[in-house]
DNA sequence: CGTTGGATCTTCT
DNA sequence: GAAGATCCAACGG
């Protein structure tokens, strides 16, 4: 069957579960620099674990913007996170990618050459495509973001489990990746 | 393999 | 003052 053409808007408002399971497969480039998304973990705004969990504050304001806007935060001091806001208060993080455009921009920028390790955790994506906080509310679907949406259904290859480095709601799947795919932070 | 601790800083208590 | 949506190197088995 052909599949229902909706805007990326639409597509990212919506719920963060299901936002964060058909994000897997989409391709995301920052200046040219990325690949396919495999990993990613859903932030609810009734959720303990998420940091609009208490209301609006100067970091995540980013949260309760546009639909498909980013958000960016700084991780232990030391990393960036990049997601993607979904509903108001809600946001998917972007854990890994399948490294596919300008390699060799991703290695120097990681000082790594193996392309397992390229993408294959938040603070490695931001890391990667060169992400940090100038880049906090900007849209996904506009210059320097290039985003576009999986090409089709792929509900029996999606995986989902726990969500990784919390201690508030630990108990929820909704943590999602592409089985099989070598690009992976973490096994399931 | 697996586990542990250090780096480093923003946010909230 | 403590905790945190992490990463990496060093260590032990």
């Amino acid at each position: 069957m052909v599949q229902a053409l909706i805007t990326n808007r639409q597509f990212f408002a919506r719920d963060a579960c299901v936002v964060a399971r058909d994000m897997i497969g989409a391709t995301l480039l920052v200046h040219g620099v990325g690949g396919i998304i495999v990993e990613t973990e859903a932030y609810r705004a009734d959720d303990p674990a998420s940091h609009s969990f208490g209301g609006r504050t100067s970091r995540n304001s980013a949260m309760f913007g546009a639909p498909g806007s980013a958000y960016v935060y700084r991780s232990y001091g030391l990393h960036w996170c990049l997601n993607a806001v979904c509903l108001p208060g809600s946001a998917v993080l972007v854990r890994a990618i399948e490294p596919q455009s300008k390699l060799d921009l991703m290695r120097a920028k990681r000082g790594v050459d193996d392309l397992r390790f390229l993408c294959s955790g938040p603070g490695r994506v931001c890391q990667a495509l060169a992400v940090d906080a100038s880049y906090d509310g900007l849209p996904l679907d506009q210059l320097p973001f290039q985003f576009k949406q999986p090409p089709e259904a792929r509900a029996s290859s999606i995986l989902a489990g726990r969500r990784i480095g919390i201690s508030k709601a630990v108990d929820v799947e909704w943590r999602f990746g592409l089985a099989g795919s070598l690009y992976l932070s973490r096994k399931f």
